[in-house]
DNA sequence: GTGGGGGAG
DNA sequence: CGTTCTCCCCCAC
């Protein structure tokens, strides 16, 4: 069960992303000082004071809105610490958004940009929601799944008349102003009308009763797992004028040979780790084979997408028109040979099934332009799943695992400065994250604490064991307690020290 | 499986 | 900034 994310939105080259933690995680339940609050809050508004933490494990559970409280709070610490590491190790500055759902998480991720976080603050449900209030503020069409023509619909439908948009500019943002609040509260508002408004033949099932509930900050959308590889991989390219095969034949060799060099690089691996018996060895020794490489996964299907340009009228008057078609065939297997040069498979590819396809989408030798063509390959068949699932970005996992994974390097030293079984990171952040660090406190948000500056230097910090490549070690591993041994990630470990220097 | 609609970034 | 280039999911057939 989902009911803590955290949306990462993106800045620069990074993608957003989001992470969870499950209902049952250990997390809530080791000794932990949640008094501390990072980053803004939504309202602008202190958080709601704590009770003491539970002095044991076994002591009663805390309050239905302390465990709120507390959770978000964690996630404020957790936020910070990965846009702590984020920008230090590479960087990028980044916005993060605290709450319980995809949904919300993901909206309130775009207040403080481009160098903050930003929590939605408890009260959740009831009159006084503070969910409710963040989204009633926002313009229909802002909500995540509602587009522009779902948006239009909605306009449409609280106005009672066509929502007057830019002339002329088909991308071009509308003058109307339909808040969330505006919809939910016009006359009779339910999933059902929404149903009514928005279905409609081809349109998603339940789409009314999805869209009602993410206009109340419902949302039970499942934070997914990262993929290996894309589901479809495709290149296209628009034109001004394209009306002659030649032509087409041309770009699509060009599409094509930009397809297939994205496909080695995206969709093979270094397969440096093969195995081979030695002679006289017992077992087997890993011996690097540079260069060679092997397919991740292989598309099943090439597709090709056109869009032709709409006849011109009499008058000459230019109605856009973005209708895409497309033709389909079995991407034949000759493509995956990988010692062949791109563009002899090219121009195999082209003559055999690009071409073919062509003639099956403009069978008129002529008559046609097209304003854009899209070469495309999908249907994708993993190869050989290396266990590399995302597991590593799930953190209800993670924490999971970290009984096996830490029980070779627990520390039996107090001083966890002096281990060099941590690969620096306990230093690294007890240096960084230390109270008084963190008791800073921003003369112009007196309710919140920010680590302030984000990035301190870290002196002789070890630039290589540092990394978080690969994401195995140092996000993946957690901390062991010098004072107590208990485990815990390691963005947890400050406010866990913290806890030991608690009065009782 | 194929073709299309709608959406996000 | 608006537009383009990808990528996604869902639906009907």
């Amino acid at each position: 069960m989902i009911d803590y994310n955290i949306g990462l939105v993106n800045h620069n080259d990074l993608s957003g992303s989001f992470f969870h933690l499950d209902r049952d995680d250990p997390t809530v339940g080791f000794p932990y000082d949640a008094s501390s609050f990072f980053g803004h809050t939504y309202p602008a508004t202190p958080m709601q004071p704590l009770s003491p933490p539970p002095s044991t494990p076994t002591s009663p559970l805390p309050s239905e809105l302390d465990t709120l409280n507390l959770r978000l709070r964690l996630g404020s610490h957790l936020a910070q610490h990965l846009r702590h590491r984020l920008e230090e190790q590479y960087g990028y500055t980044s916005t993060v958004g605290i709450s319980t759902t995809k949904l919300v998480s993901k909206l309130v991720g775009n207040v403080n940009k481009p160098r903050g976080q930003t929590t939605i603050v408890p009260p959740y449900d009831g009159e006084e929601s503070n969910v409710v209030a963040f989204l009633d503020a926002h313009d229909i069409g802002k909500i995540p799944g509602i587009g522009f023509k779902l948006a239009q619909k909605l306009r449409q439908h609280v106005l009672q008349r066509p929502p007057v948009h830019d002339a002329g500019l088909v991308y071009g943002g509308t003058e109307e102003n339909v808040s969330v609040s505006d919809v939910r509260h016009s006359l009779g508002m339910c999933a059902e009308l929404l149903e009514g408004i928005l279905g409609g033949p081809g349109s998603q099932k339940g789409i009314g009763a999805k869209i009602w509930d993410l206009m109340n900050g419902v949302d039970d959308a499942e934070v997914g797992k990262a993929r290996v590889a894309p589901r479809q991989i495709s290149i296209e390219d628009s034109y001004i004028r394209l009306d002659t095969v030649e032509e087409v034949k041309r770009e699509l060799q060009m599409l094509a040979g930009s397809l297939l060099r994205r496909m080695r690089t995206d969709l093979t691996e270094d397969d440096d780790e093969a195995d081979f018996p030695v002679d006289g060895a017992v077992g087997q020794v890993t011996i690097a084979v540079p260069g060679k490489r092997r397919w991740l996964a292989k598309p099943r299907n090439l597709r090709l997408t056109t869009r032709p340009r709409q006849a011109r009228n009499p008058d000459g008057s230019r109605v856009r028109c973005f209708k895409r078609i497309s033709r389909s065939a079995p991407l034949p297997g000759f493509i995956f040979s990988l010692s062949e040069s791109v563009d002899a498979l090219v121009d195999k590819l082209v003559n055999e099934t690009l071409l073919p396809l062509f003639h099956r989408l403009h069978p008129e030798k002529s008559g046609w332009d097209l304003s854009l063509v899209n070469v495309a390959v999908t249907n994708m068949a993993e190869t050989a799943t290396d266990d590399r699932d995302g597991t590593g970005r799930d953190i209800g996992r993670m924490f999971k695992r970290q009984e096996s994974v830490l029980k070779e390097w627990r520390v039996e030293d107090k001083d966890a400065l002096s281990s060099d079984h941590d690969n620096g990171l306990h230093r690294d952040m007890m240096l960084r994250d230390k109270p008084e660090v963190m008791q800073r406190v921003r003369d112009d948000s007196p309710h919140c604490m920010d680590l302030e500056p984000l990035v301190e230097s870290t002196p002789d910090g070890n630039e290589e064991e540092d990394s978080w490549d690969g994401e195995e070690r140092s996000f993946d591993a957690g901390d062991v307690c010098g004072t107590c041994g208990t485990m815990m990630p390691t963005f947890a470990m400050a406010a866990h020290l913290r806890y030991h220097t608690l009065p009782d």
